[in-house]
DNA sequence: AGGAGTATGTTAATTAATTAACACTTGTGA
DNA sequence: TCACAAGTGTTAATTAATTAACATACTCCT
């Protein structure tokens, strides 16, 4: 393993689920995988998380849960820092204008509104 | 090699520095990467790339200038929809929300008024 | 011409990631 | 109680990723 943060290809992918999640068991992971792979392997992946400190799990019963060392909000706000610096030349705004074009889970009127009603309190500052 | 669409960390990695610079050659690669990286390393990588299709190069005189198969513009709605859906509930609207507060490369008065005049120019549709 | 500089092409060794078998623990219902 | 179900813990084999040495090709300049 090189170091702590550095994620491989599939811990990033489960990492993902359990943000998605919030939390999860190996058994859910397993189940969102939806790949061909082990319950085992789905386990010795969440160790590996575990020792790198990305995943912690709370007992359940018999079984464990498991949930994001770092909270969601931050790992949010990094995320979309790493594409607004890739992509959008390091601009927030063109971001949102892509976000604004976006089909998938497709933006209402309702929600323009929302987004102008969180402009002119941020402006307000 | 899993298969022809899954990258690895490193790899990656480089993708990213490719969207960044829109295209590169190996030697602007390695300086971006700036770890001890060595020449010979970030041209395997290229390699690989080339081979998994995700980059093409042209040549320039001596070298070769590297740039991604898939456009900027595909490839950011992609990554945009990415974290959308593993942060944001699949709604744009919680992204945006989160850009408008995001302090990097922060957002000016000008650029929430550009804003507001991209959502006008929606609710026209 | 030919040596230095700047590239790319090939290959191989090492390290890390990935997968999964197997052993063990604990709760639970017949 | 005791077998089974549903977990976790340990370990190891295999495959992929990573790194870099070495060889080769092409330009340019003296």
């Amino acid at each position: 393993m090189a170091g702590k943060h550095v994620l491989s290809r599939r811990e990033r992918q489960l990492m993902d689920i359990v943000y998605r999640l919030e939390e999860a068991s190996a058994k859910e992971i397993l189940e969102e995988l939806n790949d061909g792979s082990s319950y085992s392997t789905v386990r010795t992946l969440l160790r590996k998380l575990v020792e790198k400190n990305q995943i912690k799990h709370k007992e359940q019963g018999l079984k464990y849960i498991y949930s994001p060392v770092v909270k969601r909000r931050t790992a949010s706000r990094r995320a979309l820092e790493r594409v607004v610096t890739t992509f959008f030349e390091d601009s927030p705004l063109l971001a949102v204008n892509s976000l604004l074009e976006m089909q998938k889970g497709g933006i209402t009127e309702a929600e323009l509104n929302e987004i102008e009603a969180l402009i002119d309190r941020k402006k307000k500052k």
